[in-house]
DNA sequence: AATATAATTTAGTTTAAACTAAACTATATG
DNA sequence: CATATAGTTTAGTTTAAACTAAATTATATT
């Protein structure tokens, strides 16, 4: 496994990115519509970070590009991966880490407790 | 396995750093002088983010204190990095990736490529 | 008590990551 | 051709990470 792996792995954006592509390609527009908190300019170039570190393939269909993981770039760490997913007490953990961890200019939305 | 633990294994610094108290317990400053372009402090910071990530756990003798792994907080992961490790073609990876993402003021060297 | 050694903590700096807004490319449709 | 749709890219902003230098804590030695 490449260190670059690691790297990828380290944003919680990136990761549920990697989940929505996880069982089955979904197209760059399906992805953004599943993060409705972030412009979809932000979740294509986290796409292509995701592509860069061989985590994700596309292919391109008319106007549509699709997108799936490849699970082999992560050999055992895939299973763990999976394993915190089915996991419903991480699906809050994540939810929950992915408010405090927003970035950027303007948040939208309240900000609630700010990372302690 | 816990998110904070992708998010401690991201940086190369924190890499080597568990890569030298994988196979036994160092003092601060052993693992200091194992890496003498950054500071003390540097190093004693990330030793704390490893230590919150519960990679790594420490304890006081006099006037030194033992840092060692927790491989186990790892669980398959820990495979994964020993393979890492052993690969030697990866170790010049490593000291590459230290190069480049070297940060903070005053780089002591001279600067060689700058991340592409 | 003074000094040395080992390490942590604090305050401030630099850099890179994550983001936005807007410009752009490409493909389809009336 | 004009307009809509799907997506990427660029330029610039904000934030957090990684760092440094200096202050601080704690323990040992003379």
């Amino acid at each position: 496994m490449e260190p670059a792996v690691l790297d990828a792995l380290a944003s919680p954006r990136r990761r549920e990115i990697l989940r929505l592509v996880w069982t089955g390609e979904q197209t760059a527009g399906a992805i953004h519509r599943a993060m409705p908190d972030v412009t979809f300019g932000a979740v294509s170039l986290q796409l292509r970070s995701l592509v860069e570190a061989g985590l994700v393939e596309a292919r391109t269909e008319r106007r549509n590009r699709f997108y799936r993981a490849r699970p082999e770039a992560l050999g055992p760490v895939a299973e763990i991966l999976e394993r915190m997913w089915d996991d419903a007490l991480w699906k809050l953990k994540l939810a929950a880490e992915l408010e405090e961890t927003r970035r950027g200019p303007k948040p939208r939305r309240r900000r609630k407790k700010r990372k302690q």
